[in-house]
DNA sequence: TTCGGGCTTGACTGATCGGTCAAATCCCTC
DNA sequence: GAGGGATTTGACCGATCAGTCAAGCCCGAA
């Protein structure tokens, strides 16, 4: 509120709010004066912190990337049967594509909104793919170590199916009346991973 | 060139270029003045011709959801092996992604980008994707008629897997050095299908 | 107690945004 | 051949864009 020598905000706090309107909303729909609303900052607050819009889209989206992370692994490298691990995964995505306002995901939409233009943002978009990607491949080796998953199957084609299909869902459950496309997707994925034991 | 009574574009030439740049940049990023330049006509026959900015933008997505279901459908709809015919499919998207400069798809884009905030284009993505999904869940039941593919799986559902990876790839063959994931992904839902017979 | 650096606030800037206007031009109709 | 509707052209408009500036404020260091 008043101006002083401490900062009145916790950057991680703004960057969860920024999250929200970028996700909602994407990068250039989203504008300053309505960053700034929403962030519940003052504008030079933003620009000091951050650089500039992009810069705190960046962060934010370093930020989604993390907890996105974490989210997955947590699931995935549970002790116990590996594909019991993917199934809840899948669980946890259609329980939350059923009670989310169907923002799908940041990182798919970041994708699609910027592709590979911007250097950083296609980096940070690619690496943090490429980690969940490295977790699914894991989990799949996993599998087929335990024997419930043919050998035949590669871990890595499957990991990077399950990411396009993850992918996938996420933008189309921004449309209306999506929840149904989800819920198939999910079966149908899990019924072809059970034909292949 | 000149004025005059007689309109001296192609309409559907003009929407054409417009799902170039839309395509490539997304709707926010792309300005009057560049799609100006870039369809080469006038500033004044783009507003008289389309109404506005997102006039054009929904012109351009219905021309292109159009000439995208019926690639898709010339395909699938051939006599023959209705699972080939998708194998086909998977391989014609295969070479796209790998010759394209990697755009994805326009409706995915889109989806990510407006989610359903505009009742118009999300009509227009949603029914569009509704057609595509039904071609599929068509030429899967037709393969289950063949014998081609167990009677325990849902058409519907494979179907709608199917469009959730399809457009999980076009999201992800905008980043960089995606063709392997490209790859990858129709190789598994390919072995998976093949195991499901 | 004074000084200085970091913070906040709100006014401000030039550029660009989408969209409009009016004049000039042409063809078709009457 | 005169009139009128349609089209192109380029100048123009207010609004909004991202980003900056400067003044006021507070705290810690000296």
């Amino acid at each position: 509120m008043n101006p002083g020598t401490t900062k009145l905000f916790d950057p991680s706090e703004v960057l969860a709010k920024a999250i929200e309107l970028f996700w909602a909303q994407g990068y250039e729909a989203t504008g300053v004066a309505q960053l700034v609303d929403h962030l519940g900052i003052g504008r030079q607050s933003l620009y000091n912190e951050f650089g500039d819009k992009r810069g705190l889209f960046v962060a934010a989206l370093r930020a989604y990337a993390d907890v996105n992370y974490t989210e997955i692994t947590d699931v995935l490298d549970r002790p116990g049967s590996p594909l019991q691990n993917v199934r809840d995964l899948c669980e946890m995505w259609l329980q939350m594509a059923e009670a989310d306002e169907c923002s799908g995901c940041l990182l798919a939409n970041t994708a699609a909104e910027f592709g590979s233009r911007d250097d950083e943002v296609d980096s940070v978009v690619t690496s943090s793919l490429r980690r969940c990607e490295d977790a699914f491949c894991g989990a799949f080796q996993r599998a087929i170590d335990a024997g419930e998953l043919s050998p035949e199957v590669s871990p890595r084609d499957l990991a990077r199916l399950f990411m396009s299909a993850g992918q996938g869902v996420a933008i189309l459950a921004r449309l209306s009346g999506s929840n149904a496309v989800v819920a198939s997707t999910a079966r149908a994925i899990l019924q072809l991973l059970a034909a292949a034991k």
